[in-house]
DNA sequence: AGGGCGCGTTACAAACTCTCACAATTCCTC
DNA sequence: GAGGAATTGTGAGAGTTTGTAACGCGCCCT
Protein backbone atom coordinates (compact mmCIF):
# COMPACT_ATOMS: atom_id res chain seq x y z
CA UNK A 1 0.00 0.00 0.00
CA UNK A 2 2.56 3.21 1.47
CA UNK A 3 5.21 2.63 -1.10
CA UNK A 4 3.55 0.60 -3.55
CA UNK A 5 1.72 0.59 -7.05
CA UNK A 6 -1.85 -0.41 -7.90
CA UNK A 7 -2.85 -3.72 -9.22
CA UNK A 8 -3.22 -3.08 -12.60
CA UNK A 9 -3.59 -5.34 -15.23
CA UNK A 10 -0.10 -6.69 -15.59
CA UNK A 11 1.24 -7.25 -18.98
CA UNK A 12 2.84 -10.59 -18.57
CA UNK A 13 5.99 -11.22 -20.63
CA UNK A 14 5.29 -14.71 -20.75
CA UNK A 15 2.93 -16.27 -23.41
CA UNK A 16 1.02 -18.48 -21.28
CA UNK A 17 -1.66 -16.33 -19.99
CA UNK A 18 -3.51 -16.30 -23.60
CA UNK A 19 -6.19 -18.55 -21.85
CA UNK A 20 -7.40 -18.32 -18.69
CA UNK A 21 -5.43 -15.08 -17.98
CA UNK A 22 -6.67 -12.55 -20.05
CA UNK A 23 -10.16 -14.05 -19.48
CA UNK A 24 -9.37 -13.05 -15.54
CA UNK A 25 -7.79 -9.65 -16.52
CA UNK A 26 -11.72 -8.66 -17.83
CA UNK A 27 -13.38 -10.50 -15.29
CA UNK A 28 -11.94 -8.28 -12.46
CA UNK A 29 -12.76 -5.47 -14.28
CA UNK A 30 -15.57 -5.74 -15.35
CA UNK A 31 -16.41 -6.49 -11.61
CA UNK A 32 -14.72 -3.49 -10.71
CA UNK A 33 -16.73 -1.58 -12.93
CA UNK A 34 -19.98 -3.10 -12.17
CA UNK A 35 -19.23 -3.34 -8.69
CA UNK A 36 -21.04 -1.20 -5.62
CA UNK A 37 -19.41 2.21 -4.65
CA UNK A 38 -19.42 3.25 -1.12
CA UNK A 39 -18.72 6.64 -0.03
CA UNK A 40 -17.20 7.03 3.35
CA UNK A 41 -17.03 9.66 5.88
CA UNK A 42 -14.24 10.25 7.86
CA UNK A 43 -13.23 7.87 10.95
CA UNK A 44 -16.11 5.71 8.89
CA UNK A 45 -15.29 1.97 9.01
CA UNK A 46 -14.80 0.01 6.17
CA UNK A 47 -14.84 -3.14 8.43
CA UNK A 48 -14.03 -4.17 11.76
CA UNK A 49 -12.17 -6.74 13.61
CA UNK A 50 -13.96 -9.94 13.76
CA UNK A 51 -16.57 -8.99 10.65
CA UNK A 52 -17.06 -11.76 8.64
CA UNK A 53 -14.93 -11.76 5.23
CA UNK A 54 -17.70 -11.52 2.75
CA UNK A 55 -16.20 -8.50 0.75
CA UNK A 56 -12.90 -7.17 -0.68
CA UNK A 57 -12.25 -3.48 -1.18
CA UNK A 58 -10.99 -1.42 -3.66
CA UNK A 59 -9.88 1.86 -2.58
CA UNK A 60 -10.83 4.92 -5.17
CA UNK A 61 -10.60 7.86 -3.60
CA UNK A 62 -8.92 8.88 -0.25
CA UNK A 63 -6.95 7.11 2.47
CA UNK A 64 -8.15 4.02 4.49
CA UNK A 65 -6.26 3.34 7.58
CA UNK A 66 -5.78 -0.52 8.55
CA UNK A 67 -5.81 -1.14 12.28
CA UNK A 68 -6.26 -3.27 15.16
CA UNK A 69 -6.96 -2.32 18.65
CA UNK A 70 -5.22 -3.53 21.13
CA UNK A 71 -6.74 -4.87 24.91
CA UNK A 72 -6.04 -1.79 26.36
CA UNK A 73 -7.49 0.36 23.86
CA UNK A 74 -5.01 1.28 22.36
CA UNK A 75 -4.51 2.01 18.59
CA UNK A 76 -1.72 0.35 16.10
CA UNK A 77 -2.53 1.53 13.14
CA UNK A 78 -0.64 -1.05 10.26
CA UNK A 79 -0.99 0.84 7.24
CA UNK A 80 -3.13 3.08 4.78
CA UNK A 81 -4.74 2.69 1.74
CA UNK A 82 -4.31 4.57 -0.99
CA UNK A 83 -6.35 4.75 -4.26
CA UNK A 84 -5.86 1.55 -6.23
CA UNK A 85 -4.99 -0.77 -3.25
CA UNK A 86 -7.23 -3.56 -2.60
CA UNK A 87 -8.17 -3.91 1.11
CA UNK A 88 -9.93 -7.29 2.86
CA UNK A 89 -7.38 -9.62 0.89
CA UNK A 90 -6.21 -13.29 3.27
CA UNK A 91 -7.28 -16.18 3.70
CA UNK A 92 -9.12 -16.74 6.79
CA UNK A 93 -13.50 -16.13 7.11
CA UNK A 94 -12.77 -13.54 9.07
CA UNK A 95 -11.13 -10.18 9.14
CA UNK A 96 -8.45 -9.80 11.37
CA UNK A 97 -8.25 -5.98 11.49
CA UNK A 98 -10.01 -3.29 11.35
CA UNK A 99 -10.50 -0.44 8.26
CA UNK A 100 -11.74 2.88 8.86
CA UNK A 101 -11.27 6.02 6.42
CA UNK A 102 -9.16 8.94 7.71
CA UNK A 103 -10.46 11.38 5.20
CA UNK A 104 -13.88 11.07 2.88
CA UNK A 105 -13.19 8.62 1.12
CA UNK A 106 -14.69 5.61 -1.61
CA UNK A 107 -14.19 2.26 -1.86
CA UNK A 108 -15.86 -0.32 -4.66
CA UNK A 109 -17.22 -3.33 -3.16
CA UNK A 110 -16.68 -7.19 -4.60
CA UNK A 111 -17.43 -10.14 -2.87
CA UNK A 112 -14.59 -12.00 -0.98
CA UNK A 113 -16.51 -15.48 -2.18
CA UNK A 114 -16.66 -15.04 -5.89
CA UNK A 115 -13.29 -13.67 -6.40
CA UNK A 116 -11.33 -16.29 -4.70
CA UNK A 117 -13.46 -19.23 -5.99
CA UNK A 118 -12.32 -17.18 -9.25
CA UNK A 119 -9.15 -17.62 -8.19
CA UNK A 120 -9.09 -21.23 -8.18
CA UNK A 121 -9.27 -21.67 -11.75
CA UNK A 122 -7.90 -18.11 -13.22
CA UNK A 123 -4.46 -18.20 -12.58
CA UNK A 124 -4.08 -14.76 -14.13
CA UNK A 125 -6.09 -13.37 -11.08
CA UNK A 126 -4.32 -15.52 -8.50
CA UNK A 127 -1.14 -14.44 -9.80
CA UNK A 128 -2.79 -10.79 -9.45
CA UNK A 129 -3.71 -11.29 -5.78
CA UNK A 130 -0.59 -12.84 -4.94
CA UNK A 131 1.31 -9.69 -5.97
CA UNK A 132 -1.30 -7.39 -4.49
CA UNK A 133 -0.16 -9.44 -1.18
CA UNK A 134 3.51 -9.22 -2.02
CA UNK A 135 3.25 -5.31 -2.34
CA UNK A 136 1.39 -5.17 0.43
CA UNK A 137 4.10 -7.37 2.64
CA UNK A 138 6.97 -5.40 1.29
CA UNK A 139 5.00 -2.20 2.53
CA UNK A 140 4.58 -3.90 6.18
CA UNK A 141 8.25 -4.72 5.96
CA UNK A 142 9.30 -1.57 5.22
CA UNK A 143 7.21 0.09 8.27
CA UNK A 144 8.55 -2.28 10.29
CA UNK A 145 12.09 -1.06 9.73
CA UNK A 146 11.18 2.12 10.32
CA UNK A 147 9.06 1.56 13.72
CA UNK A 148 11.65 -0.57 14.77
CA UNK A 149 14.65 0.48 16.42
CA UNK A 150 14.55 3.93 15.24
CA UNK A 151 14.00 7.48 17.32
CA UNK A 152 11.36 9.97 16.66
CA UNK A 153 13.14 11.99 14.13
CA UNK A 154 13.71 9.03 11.37
CA UNK A 155 10.70 7.18 11.67
CA UNK A 156 8.76 11.01 11.00
CA UNK A 157 11.06 11.47 8.07
CA UNK A 158 10.83 8.06 6.71
CA UNK A 159 7.36 8.62 6.77
CA UNK A 160 7.14 11.63 5.05
CA UNK A 161 9.50 10.43 2.33
CA UNK A 162 7.54 7.08 2.00
CA UNK A 163 4.29 9.55 1.21
CA UNK A 164 6.45 12.04 -0.99
CA UNK A 165 7.45 8.25 -3.13
CA UNK A 166 3.55 7.21 -3.08
CA UNK A 167 2.08 10.46 -3.97
CA UNK A 168 4.55 13.12 -5.13
CA UNK A 169 2.85 15.92 -6.22
CA UNK A 170 5.96 18.06 -6.88
CA UNK A 171 7.47 18.24 -3.19
CA UNK A 172 4.02 19.09 -1.45
CA UNK A 173 3.09 16.54 0.73
CA UNK A 174 -0.92 16.00 2.13
CA UNK A 175 -1.55 14.94 4.91
CA UNK A 176 -5.13 13.24 4.30
CA UNK A 177 -5.09 12.28 8.21
CA UNK A 178 -4.91 13.43 11.69
CA UNK A 179 -1.79 13.49 14.01
CA UNK A 180 -3.59 11.05 15.77
CA UNK A 181 -3.33 8.84 13.02
CA UNK A 182 0.00 9.43 11.79
CA UNK A 183 1.09 8.72 15.73
CA UNK A 184 -0.41 5.08 15.46
CA UNK A 185 1.20 4.50 12.63
CA UNK A 186 4.65 5.24 13.88
CA UNK A 187 4.55 4.17 17.32
CA UNK A 188 4.98 7.29 18.73
CA UNK A 189 2.64 9.78 20.70
CA UNK A 190 0.65 12.88 18.86
CA UNK A 191 2.70 15.16 20.85
CA UNK A 192 6.25 13.46 20.07
CA UNK A 193 5.00 13.27 15.83
CA UNK A 194 3.57 17.23 16.36
CA UNK A 195 7.36 18.00 17.96
CA UNK A 196 9.42 16.36 15.49
CA UNK A 197 7.53 18.15 12.79
CA UNK A 198 8.40 21.70 14.61
CA UNK A 199 11.70 20.47 15.16
CA UNK A 200 12.58 19.29 11.06
CA UNK A 201 10.69 22.71 10.19
CA UNK A 202 12.90 24.41 12.79
CA UNK A 203 16.16 22.73 10.61
CA UNK A 204 14.62 23.97 7.16
CA UNK A 205 14.18 20.37 6.14
CA UNK A 206 10.32 20.87 5.73
CA UNK A 207 7.20 23.68 6.01
CA UNK A 208 4.04 22.50 7.68
CA UNK A 209 1.21 25.02 5.97
CA UNK A 210 -2.86 24.88 5.91
CA UNK A 211 -3.27 24.01 9.26
CA UNK A 212 -0.87 21.11 9.87
CA UNK A 213 -2.62 19.10 6.98
CA UNK A 214 0.62 20.21 3.98
CA UNK A 215 4.08 19.61 4.02
CA UNK A 216 6.78 21.26 1.66
CA UNK A 217 9.68 19.44 1.61
CA UNK A 218 12.58 21.70 1.72
CA UNK A 219 15.50 19.42 1.60
CA UNK A 220 14.76 16.67 0.57
CA UNK A 221 18.70 14.81 0.78
CA UNK A 222 18.58 15.88 4.22
CA UNK A 223 15.44 14.34 5.47
CA UNK A 224 16.53 11.05 3.52
CA UNK A 225 19.86 11.08 5.16
CA UNK A 226 17.49 11.97 8.62
CA UNK A 227 15.40 8.73 7.18
CA UNK A 228 18.74 7.03 7.73
CA UNK A 229 17.62 5.23 4.05
CA UNK B 1 5.77 -17.62 9.16
CA UNK B 2 6.38 -16.67 12.92
CA UNK B 3 2.87 -18.02 14.22
CA UNK B 4 1.93 -18.79 10.94
CA UNK B 5 1.29 -22.67 9.29
CA UNK B 6 2.55 -24.44 6.76
CA UNK B 7 2.56 -24.09 2.95
CA UNK B 8 1.21 -27.65 2.58
CA UNK B 9 -1.22 -29.07 -0.36
CA UNK B 10 -4.43 -27.94 0.18
CA UNK B 11 -7.51 -29.47 0.24
CA UNK B 12 -10.05 -27.19 -1.36
CA UNK B 13 -13.45 -27.93 -0.89
CA UNK B 14 -14.30 -26.57 -4.56
CA UNK B 15 -14.39 -28.93 -7.82
CA UNK B 16 -12.62 -26.72 -10.10
CA UNK B 17 -9.49 -27.10 -9.57
CA UNK B 18 -8.96 -30.59 -10.66
CA UNK B 19 -7.53 -29.76 -13.75
CA UNK B 20 -4.33 -27.61 -13.51
CA UNK B 21 -4.90 -27.74 -9.96
CA UNK B 22 -3.96 -31.29 -9.03
CA UNK B 23 -1.19 -30.72 -11.90
CA UNK B 24 0.05 -27.93 -9.85
CA UNK B 25 0.15 -28.97 -6.69
CA UNK B 26 2.11 -32.61 -7.65
CA UNK B 27 4.48 -30.23 -9.71
CA UNK B 28 5.53 -28.69 -6.38
CA UNK B 29 6.02 -31.06 -4.42
CA UNK B 30 7.56 -33.11 -6.87
CA UNK B 31 9.89 -29.94 -7.47
CA UNK B 32 10.48 -30.30 -3.72
CA UNK B 33 11.12 -33.75 -3.67
CA UNK B 34 14.17 -33.45 -6.16
CA UNK B 35 15.43 -29.77 -5.01
CA UNK B 36 19.07 -29.68 -4.05
CA UNK B 37 19.03 -29.48 -0.37
CA UNK B 38 21.63 -27.23 1.56
CA UNK B 39 23.17 -27.35 4.63
CA UNK B 40 23.48 -23.89 6.62
CA UNK B 41 25.75 -23.18 9.48
CA UNK B 42 24.60 -20.21 12.29
CA UNK B 43 25.31 -17.12 10.80
CA UNK B 44 25.24 -18.18 7.46
CA UNK B 45 23.40 -16.79 4.47
CA UNK B 46 20.84 -17.95 2.15
CA UNK B 47 20.22 -15.06 -0.02
CA UNK B 48 21.59 -11.49 0.94
CA UNK B 49 19.63 -7.66 0.40
CA UNK B 50 20.56 -7.06 -3.13
CA UNK B 51 21.43 -10.70 -4.61
CA UNK B 52 19.58 -11.11 -7.80
CA UNK B 53 16.53 -13.76 -7.02
CA UNK B 54 17.42 -16.52 -8.66
CA UNK B 55 16.30 -18.74 -6.29
CA UNK B 56 13.02 -19.68 -3.58
CA UNK B 57 13.54 -21.58 -0.52
CA UNK B 58 11.37 -23.56 1.78
CA UNK B 59 13.47 -24.06 5.42
CA UNK B 60 13.47 -27.28 6.15
CA UNK B 61 15.40 -27.47 9.29
CA UNK B 62 16.03 -24.67 11.47
CA UNK B 63 15.39 -21.25 11.92
CA UNK B 64 16.21 -18.74 9.27
CA UNK B 65 16.46 -14.71 10.64
CA UNK B 66 14.79 -12.39 7.72
CA UNK B 67 16.60 -8.82 7.67
CA UNK B 68 17.32 -5.77 6.59
CA UNK B 69 20.61 -3.64 7.13
CA UNK B 70 20.20 -0.19 7.86
CA UNK B 71 22.76 2.61 6.55
CA UNK B 72 24.10 3.15 10.16
CA UNK B 73 24.70 -0.86 10.07
CA UNK B 74 21.75 -1.41 12.42
CA UNK B 75 19.84 -5.15 11.90
CA UNK B 76 16.50 -4.74 11.86
CA UNK B 77 14.82 -8.42 11.73
CA UNK B 78 11.98 -8.43 9.93
CA UNK B 79 10.75 -11.92 10.68
CA UNK B 80 12.14 -16.07 11.64
CA UNK B 81 11.49 -18.58 8.85
CA UNK B 82 10.38 -22.04 10.10
CA UNK B 83 10.82 -25.36 8.88
CA UNK B 84 7.30 -25.53 5.95
CA UNK B 85 7.87 -21.73 5.64
CA UNK B 86 8.73 -20.12 1.94
CA UNK B 87 11.55 -17.44 1.54
CA UNK B 88 12.34 -15.52 -0.92
CA UNK B 89 8.82 -15.32 -2.56
CA UNK B 90 8.21 -11.71 -4.51
CA UNK B 91 7.87 -9.85 -6.99
CA UNK B 92 11.28 -7.88 -7.95
CA UNK B 93 14.01 -9.63 -9.72
CA UNK B 94 16.37 -8.40 -6.66
CA UNK B 95 16.37 -9.67 -2.76
CA UNK B 96 15.49 -6.47 -0.97
CA UNK B 97 16.16 -8.16 2.40
CA UNK B 98 18.92 -10.64 3.62
CA UNK B 99 18.68 -14.39 5.24
CA UNK B 100 20.97 -15.88 7.78
CA UNK B 101 20.50 -19.27 9.57
CA UNK B 102 20.73 -18.41 13.15
CA UNK B 103 21.57 -22.06 13.96
CA UNK B 104 22.14 -25.22 11.95
CA UNK B 105 19.47 -25.50 9.09
CA UNK B 106 18.65 -26.92 5.68
CA UNK B 107 16.59 -25.31 3.28
CA UNK B 108 15.62 -26.81 -0.30
CA UNK B 109 16.23 -24.68 -3.31
CA UNK B 110 13.99 -24.16 -6.36
CA UNK B 111 14.70 -22.23 -9.47
CA UNK B 112 12.11 -18.54 -8.90
CA UNK B 113 11.66 -18.46 -12.35
CA UNK B 114 10.18 -21.98 -13.01
CA UNK B 115 8.35 -21.65 -10.39
CA UNK B 116 6.94 -18.46 -11.35
CA UNK B 117 6.49 -19.07 -15.08
CA UNK B 118 4.28 -22.35 -13.88
CA UNK B 119 2.40 -20.57 -11.56
CA UNK B 120 0.85 -18.72 -14.77
CA UNK B 121 -0.67 -20.67 -15.79
CA UNK B 122 -1.36 -23.44 -12.69
CA UNK B 123 -3.59 -21.13 -10.76
CA UNK B 124 -3.67 -23.91 -7.84
CA UNK B 125 0.10 -23.34 -7.68
CA UNK B 126 -0.24 -19.37 -7.99
CA UNK B 127 -2.95 -19.63 -4.85
CA UNK B 128 -0.72 -21.35 -2.61
CA UNK B 129 2.60 -18.68 -3.49
CA UNK B 130 -1.00 -16.37 -2.44
CA UNK B 131 -1.75 -18.08 0.41
CA UNK B 132 2.17 -18.21 1.44
CA UNK B 133 2.39 -14.87 1.35
CA UNK B 134 -0.68 -14.09 2.77
CA UNK B 135 0.83 -15.70 5.99
CA UNK B 136 3.85 -13.72 6.05
CA UNK B 137 1.84 -10.64 5.99
CA UNK B 138 -0.26 -11.60 8.74
CA UNK B 139 2.76 -12.12 10.56
CA UNK B 140 4.07 -9.11 10.08
CA UNK B 141 1.51 -7.09 10.69
CA UNK B 142 1.38 -9.52 13.88
CA UNK B 143 4.92 -8.23 14.70
CA UNK B 144 3.87 -4.57 13.84
CA UNK B 145 1.78 -4.39 16.53
CA UNK B 146 3.76 -6.23 19.12
CA UNK B 147 6.41 -3.48 17.91
CA UNK B 148 5.10 -0.75 17.42
CA UNK B 149 4.10 0.90 20.34
CA UNK B 150 4.71 -1.31 23.43
CA UNK B 151 7.08 -1.91 26.15
CA UNK B 152 9.68 -4.23 26.51
CA UNK B 153 8.07 -6.86 28.50
CA UNK B 154 4.99 -6.84 26.59
CA UNK B 155 7.32 -7.22 23.42
CA UNK B 156 9.26 -10.23 25.17
CA UNK B 157 5.72 -11.46 25.84
CA UNK B 158 4.34 -11.16 23.11
CA UNK B 159 7.38 -12.96 21.56
CA UNK B 160 7.35 -15.87 23.71
CA UNK B 161 3.65 -15.94 23.37
CA UNK B 162 4.12 -16.35 19.27
CA UNK B 163 7.38 -19.24 19.43
CA UNK B 164 4.56 -20.72 21.63
CA UNK B 165 1.86 -20.96 19.36
CA UNK B 166 3.96 -21.73 16.68
CA UNK B 167 6.06 -24.06 18.17
CA UNK B 168 4.19 -25.63 20.91
CA UNK B 169 5.90 -28.75 22.61
CA UNK B 170 4.19 -28.22 25.82
CA UNK B 171 4.70 -25.65 27.47
CA UNK B 172 8.81 -25.20 26.92
CA UNK B 173 9.23 -23.09 23.77
CA UNK B 174 13.37 -24.06 22.94
CA UNK B 175 15.36 -20.13 21.26
CA UNK B 176 17.12 -21.34 18.49
CA UNK B 177 19.08 -18.10 17.96
CA UNK B 178 21.02 -15.35 20.34
CA UNK B 179 20.23 -12.78 22.47
CA UNK B 180 21.21 -10.58 19.66
CA UNK B 181 18.40 -11.98 17.43
CA UNK B 182 15.84 -11.32 19.56
CA UNK B 183 16.24 -7.97 20.37
CA UNK B 184 16.87 -6.96 16.72
CA UNK B 185 13.74 -8.53 16.03
CA UNK B 186 11.59 -6.76 18.70
CA UNK B 187 13.45 -3.26 18.28
CA UNK B 188 15.78 -3.68 21.89
CA UNK B 189 18.85 -4.00 23.41
CA UNK B 190 20.25 -7.41 23.91
CA UNK B 191 20.58 -6.12 27.67
CA UNK B 192 16.57 -5.23 27.68
CA UNK B 193 16.02 -8.47 25.94
CA UNK B 194 18.35 -10.39 29.40
CA UNK B 195 16.60 -7.81 31.69
CA UNK B 196 13.74 -8.56 30.54
CA UNK B 197 13.59 -11.92 30.48
CA UNK B 198 15.28 -12.22 33.96
CA UNK B 199 12.18 -10.03 35.26
CA UNK B 200 9.85 -12.32 33.73
CA UNK B 201 11.30 -15.02 35.88
CA UNK B 202 11.32 -13.89 39.27
CA UNK B 203 7.80 -12.88 38.62
CA UNK B 204 7.67 -16.76 38.02
CA UNK B 205 6.16 -16.65 34.82
CA UNK B 206 8.52 -18.08 33.48
CA UNK B 207 11.82 -20.63 33.56
CA UNK B 208 14.94 -19.87 32.05
CA UNK B 209 17.45 -23.05 31.24
CA UNK B 210 19.84 -24.86 29.30
CA UNK B 211 22.07 -21.59 29.67
CA UNK B 212 19.44 -19.31 28.69
CA UNK B 213 18.00 -21.29 24.92
CA UNK B 214 15.37 -23.10 26.37
CA UNK B 215 12.11 -21.19 28.15
CA UNK B 216 9.20 -22.97 30.50
CA UNK B 217 5.96 -20.84 30.36
CA UNK B 218 4.77 -21.43 33.46
CA UNK B 219 2.19 -19.02 33.53
CA UNK B 220 0.42 -18.74 30.43
CA UNK B 221 -2.34 -16.67 31.22
CA UNK B 222 -0.46 -14.09 33.06
CA UNK B 223 2.02 -13.82 30.32
CA UNK B 224 -0.85 -13.61 28.01
CA UNK B 225 -1.68 -10.49 29.90
CA UNK B 226 1.68 -9.27 30.23
CA UNK B 227 1.50 -8.95 26.37
CA UNK B 228 -2.15 -7.61 26.70
CA UNK B 229 -2.97 -9.69 23.87
C1' DA C 1 -20.72 37.39 19.88
C1' DG C 2 -20.00 33.98 23.06
C1' DG C 3 -19.38 29.23 24.41
C1' DG C 4 -18.24 24.60 23.32
C1' DC C 5 -15.46 21.31 20.90
C1' DG C 6 -11.81 19.07 18.31
C1' DC C 7 -7.23 19.49 17.02
C1' DG C 8 -2.49 20.97 17.20
C1' DT C 9 1.32 22.89 19.79
C1' DT C 10 4.33 23.66 23.74
C1' DA C 11 6.44 22.95 28.52
C1' DC C 12 8.03 20.18 32.26
C1' DA C 13 8.46 16.27 35.27
C1' DA C 14 8.50 11.24 35.23
C1' DA C 15 9.40 6.86 33.17
C1' DC C 16 11.57 4.02 30.24
C1' DT C 17 15.22 2.32 27.43
C1' DC C 18 19.97 2.90 25.96
C1' DT C 19 24.89 3.22 26.66
C1' DC C 20 28.80 1.83 28.87
C1' DA C 21 31.06 -0.95 32.14
C1' DC C 22 32.16 -5.32 33.97
C1' DA C 23 31.05 -9.99 36.05
C1' DA C 24 29.30 -14.61 35.17
C1' DT C 25 28.35 -18.28 32.26
C1' DT C 26 28.63 -21.22 28.39
C1' DC C 27 30.83 -22.99 24.36
C1' DC C 28 34.75 -24.16 21.70
C1' DT C 29 39.49 -25.34 20.81
C1' DC C 30 43.56 -27.16 22.04
C1' DG D 1 40.18 -30.91 31.23
C1' DA D 2 42.07 -26.12 30.81
C1' DG D 3 42.28 -21.82 28.56
C1' DG D 4 40.12 -18.50 25.67
C1' DA D 5 36.41 -16.56 22.97
C1' DA D 6 31.71 -15.62 22.69
C1' DT D 7 27.49 -14.95 24.84
C1' DT D 8 24.68 -13.67 28.58
C1' DG D 9 23.60 -11.25 32.89
C1' DT D 10 23.73 -7.13 35.91
C1' DG D 11 24.46 -2.30 37.47
C1' DA D 12 24.51 2.94 37.23
C1' DG D 13 24.12 7.10 34.80
C1' DA D 14 22.64 9.48 30.54
C1' DG D 15 19.48 10.36 27.14
C1' DT D 16 15.10 10.25 24.82
C1' DT D 17 10.32 9.63 24.79
C1' DT D 18 6.11 9.77 27.31
C1' DG D 19 2.31 11.62 30.04
C1' DT D 20 0.10 15.41 32.02
C1' DA D 21 -1.45 19.78 31.61
C1' DA D 22 -1.68 23.82 29.89
C1' DC D 23 -2.71 27.16 25.84
C1' DG D 24 -3.93 28.73 21.03
C1' DC D 25 -6.59 28.17 17.03
C1' DG D 26 -10.38 27.31 13.90
C1' DC D 27 -15.05 25.69 13.41
C1' DC D 28 -19.85 24.99 14.59
C1' DC D 29 -23.72 26.04 17.20
C1' DT D 30 -26.99 28.60 19.77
Amino acid sequence: MLGTHHLETPTHPKSARENAGARGSRSLDERLAYALERRLEPKEHVFCEGDPRTHVFRVEEGVIAIYKTLFDGRRRIIDFAYPGDFIGLGMLGEHIMSAQATCQSKVRCLSASALENLAETDASLALKLYKSVCQDLAAARNLLVTVGQRSAVERVAAFLLTLHRRSAEGDVVKLAMRRSDIADLLGLTIETVSRTLTKLREMDVIDVEQGGTTVTLRDLPRLTDLANE
